[in-house]
Formats: C-alpha cells, structure tokens, sequence
RNA sequence: CGCGGGGUAGAGCAGUUGGCAGCUCGCCAGGCCCAUAACCUGGAGGUCGUGGGUUCAAGUCCCACCCCCGCAA
C-alpha cells in the first residue's frame, strides 16, 4: 500500500521531485498545496504556479491557501489523511498544527548542505560565498526555519564556472533522485532524524532585484562570484549613463585601467570596470534596459564615446 | 489598458529645427607582408517594424496596429 503525500511546492525546484514521486508506485499524492495564482509579467496577467497545472494534469486537487495559518487550510489539510506531508520551495513557513496533522510530520527538501545556508537563496549564498561544496539536505520540519533533525544529504561539489541556475539544476536532479528512496525509508522506520549542529548554522535572506546592484569597492573575485552567484535570479546590474545595465558574464582580466573603481573602461575589445581592490573585472554579456542580452564585442560595436 | 525604453545594412548603434541614409564590426574583391585575427584601397548590402494621414518633401510630425526589452510581480 503506497503512502498518503500531500505535496507542498511552488517555486522551480518543487517541480521535479513531484514529477519523481507522481511516477513512483510506493507513493500517492493525494493533494498538491501551493501558492495563489499572482498577477505577474508586463501586462500583469494570472499567473499560476508551475506545480499547479502539473496536479490538474494528473487530477490530483490542489489548494491555493492564502494563509496556511488560516483555519479553513487546517481544516481542509486534516480531513485528507495523509501520513506525511513533503514541502519543497513552497514559500509559507509551516504553522505548528499544520505540522502535527500527519502522523508522520512533515519532510522538507533543501538546497544546501545544512545546517548551512538555511533560508530562501541557499544556492545563491553558496556560489557567492566561495564554498566548495554544496548539496541538498532532506529533513523533518520543525517550528524554526530548516531548523529540524536531518534524514539524509547528498553532497555536490561546487564547480568553478557554476551559476546560480546551473548548480540549480543539478541540485535539483540529485534532490528528485534521492528523495524517494530516503521518504520510503523513513516512512518505514529505517532511518531516524539526526539533530542538527546549530552552532555551525549560517543565515541567507529572500533576494530581491535591488540586491543585484554591484557594489564595486568590493574585491574583484567577490564580485565575480556574485554575478555567477545570482544569475539568472536575481541578476546584477550596473548603471550606466543614466541606465540599468545587467551584467550577465564576466572575469578577472589582466588588462587594466586608469579609469575610476566602477566606471566603464573599453580597451582592446574588452569592456574593463577597476572594482575596490584595484583588480579588474571584464564584463563579457551585458544587456542594457530596453535591449537584449549582448556579447561584449557587440556592444563595443556601438559603443560611442 | 500597471510604469518606462526600443524596432534604421548580416550584428551593434547614430541620425540635430522635416531637405541626397551614416558610423563601428562583419562580408566580398584587390593591395601590403615571411605571415596575420594587424594595416591600406575599393565594393556589395536598407521598401528606415506595418498600415494610414499632414507636406513640394517624412527615418524625422500625427493616428492606429504588430513585435522586442527594462522596471514591477
């Protein structure tokens, strides 16, 4: 007899480890909770979260709570008899009775080797902050953010060239493969949660686009990490003669220039910008508001002045 | 109708108060050179997003529409 999910997801990551247990046999999702559908984009449409037409696909119902804190959520969630309930980048902190509706508590998959980088841009933290390695965590949630006893990780060593997005992806695949085998065991009782070592956790906050603003008195190698870090969420971005100018690619350069820390400097096709520590940074793609993403030698084309 | 920027040569851009459509790179041909992605000379390539309107004359002014993008989410 397969056990009794409800799916907790919103955002990218959940997308994958749901499409992994929708397709394994020892599991049913019974209900898929996410986030309400947003007026999003340019013309500021509905817009609903990737997970919910996945669910709809499949007829699984899916509920859109406002408030998990509500009590028509706790209601609702203690009428499905679910034995656990799996929460993967769903948004909402976990309300302590939502967590005590399954008899087996709630599992959480997370992108960091915890108790590193608990909160909302793990990954981001990671890259940006130079660590090695990296990893997803899966553990049982308790009142405190990522803050429960683990179950299991799974490490993946943090690649000189990563971005944001690629080490995403790849944390993502290793979260959906192990997660089942580990939620399997765990709903038998062959692995037990181990406490976390809280003296050694460290904090990353939600990222918002203001956040990719260069702070170009930083050293040249943070920076670097930071635009690799926040690529393509949240993005980093210069101004420029009045405009917003993304940075989308960038490396240390030998070259130099006599210009300013944080002013653009174009020398030998390279677009140079000198950053706190007198080291210079080549921007390699940018994309200027209003136009599309260019490679540097494009942008030199039309360059004046 | 959330706010804003933009569609001009293959690419990236300029085009002043309407008056012969330009720049950098690329492409083609020739030259220089031991040689070259370097340099020199010449050349091809544009119904200026689409449809109307004003005017002797519209890339430029007016109206409508299509498409791309930044902010915001």
């Amino acid at each position: 007899m397969s056990h009794r999910i409800i799916y907790f997801g919103a955002g990218e990551f959940s997308v994958k480890p749901m499409q992994i247990l929708l397709d394994d046999s020892r599991f049913e999702i019974i209900a898929v909770v996410t986030q309400p559908d947003k007026p999003v984009g340019r013309h500021q449409k509905m817009e609903s979260p990737l997970i919910k037409s996945l669910a709809e696909k499949r007829g699984i119902e899916v509920f859109q709570f406002e408030k998990l804190k509500s009590d028509e959520a706790y209601q609702k969630l203690s009428s499905l008899t679910a034995d656990v309930f799996v929460v993967v980048s769903y948004g909402q902190i976990i309300p302590q009775r939502v967590i005590n509706i399954p008899k087996m508590g709630v599992i959480n998959l997370h992108g960091s080797l915890l108790p590193r980088w608990r909160g909302a841009s793990c990954v981001q933290a990671a890259i940006a902050t130079g660590d090695e390695e990296s990893g997803v965590t899966i553990m049982k949630i308790d009142a405190l953010m990522d803050h429960g006893p683990i179950l299991h990780k799974e490490v993946e060593p943090i690649r000189a060239n990563d971005t944001g997005g690629m080490l995403f992806r790849r944390l993502s695949s290793i979260g959906s493969e192990v997660l089942p085998d580990v939620l399997d065991d765990y709903l038998k009782g062959t692995i037990s949660p181990t406490e976390q070592n809280h003296d050694l956790a460290t904090y990353c906050k939600i990222l918002k686009r203001e956040d990719g603003k260069i702070d170009w008195s930083k050293p040249a190698e943070e920076i670097e990490r930071l635009i690799r870090a926040y690529d393509p969420w949240p993005g980093t971005w210069t101004e420029w003669n009045g405009k917003r100018m993304k940075i989308l690619s960038a490396c240390l350069s030998a070259l130099n220039t006599h210009k300013p820390v944080g002013m653009i400097d174009i020398i030998d096709n390279a677009i140079l910008i000198k950053c706190g520590d007198q080291k210079v940074l080549e921007i390699t793609k940018l994309q200027l508001e209003g136009g599309k993403p260019l490679e540097s030698i494009y942008f030199i084309s039309g360059y004046r002045g």
